[in-house]
DNA sequence: TTAGTAATTGACCTTTCGGTCAATAAAGAT
DNA sequence: ATCTTTATTGACCGAAAGGTCAATTACTAA
């Protein structure tokens, strides 16, 4: 799977180091922010050096975008293959319920990117315009499809995008006003039946589609 | 209005330049985050030395307390006065269209108020245990009321709210993410009618609701 | 074994941070 | 006019920031 050209003793030590640090970075980045995180704070959470972290990566601004860079590839967006031909209230449904249980049990990664797009998204705009947005239009095309088919609704697919987006990753973002306003300490086990399905009920009859029977437990 | 004991000159530059540096202090907070902002940024964006700063707010936590304080204290929550008696779908509709109109028009304070809660709200968690926190139990009741009475179908009311405080907050919040998605340089003013139109139309039919006649331009 | 390369890291650099302070200026009270 | 209080601000402080560098160590290829 990897690159094995020649598995040195050198080169396992510095994928690891490599590793180290960018698991350290990521987590102090999403939970303090990228100026609320400090490379001393980072050199010590992973236990190396200050100055290696430099070596590897030349700098704070280059050690952030590795991080994003590693994010975005284990980052799937889902809908993958949804064609027109498919049942919209199946694909929406599963793309809800996805993205529900990534946002109560990967929150870490979404509040990355949400602080960043909060700034202006400085790291993320060319990744937004080359990747996101040639996404997103072949997903409205089939949303747009399904309307025209009479298969939904005739709701603007790019609010209907936004619409999941936000009420899903909602529970990633905004955990702690969430918990708070609840009166939880932490999302448990029933959360995610109980998020998916209040969302969903809301946006599929919204949309004019049923929800579909659940067939797995 | 005002506090009018006396109406000294000394009050009067005393409060003017609080507010210059108040709201100096809230652009660049809401933009830049606690941690992106320095002192110095704020003193020079409010033409004050930074030392005046620290005379009027003791410390840079201080000023922070007090920006956020003022923005409380003009946040109205909305929904007031909403009783069980009420047609949720009048009532729901106006809400999440002035929500659209707040999020479209002044994004910077939800904004401020996002990277707080990003963060984990530590500055908020004493607001929301004692205000938020009881005004959504008495709209949540509201909503189970209305349930109750079959005027809208069973979704937790909790999440009903989730449902519309996200979508709406989402085009103030993600705003750089969504007009990227768009291809757009900023909203329009179409854009405020279509997003409430679309989300209104989701959320109210998506709880069993129609939408309802505007009767006013 | 040795020459050459890559990795490691403590010491150190400059800049900027939030914050203090003392000296001065301005205003109000008597 | 004088005294007291409040406001203003340049100079300054220690701490911490991001980053550099040179010396040392670990490894690989001949």
């Amino acid at each position: 799977m990897s690159t094995q050209t020649k598995p040195n003793k050198k080169e396992l030590t510095r994928e690891k180091n490599q590793t180290l640090i960018l698991d350290a970075a990521e987590q102090l980045f999403s939970q303090l922010g990228y100026d609320g995180t400090s490379m001393s704070m980072i050199a010590k959470e992973a236990s190396v050096p200050k100055a290696n972290i430099l070596y590897y990566f030349k700098s704070k601004d280059g050690l952030y975008e590795n991080v994003i860079d590693r994010i975005i590839a284990h980052w799937n967006l889902g809908l993958d293959n949804v064609s027109p031909d498919d049942d919209p209230a199946h694909v929406l449904y599963n793309y809800v319920k996805s993205k529900v249980i990534l946002a109560v049990n990967q929150p870490l990664q979404s509040r990355l990117f949400a602080s960043e797009i909060l700034r202006g998204a400085p790291y993320l705009q060319n990744y937004f315009r080359t990747n996101t947005r040639p996404w997103v239009k072949q997903k409205v095309d089939v949303f747009q499809a399904w309307i025209d088919a009479d298969k939904m609704d005739n709701v603007d697919p790019y609010h209907l995008l936004f619409t999941i987006w936000s009420t899903t990753q909602y529970y990633a973002d905004f955990q702690a006003e969430v918990l708070l306003v609840m009166n939880k300490l932490e999302y448990d086990e029933t959360d995610v039946a109980q998020i998916t399905q209040s969302i969903a009920h809301i946006i599929l009859k919204g949309i004019g589609l049923k929800i579909p029977e659940q067939h797995e437990a």
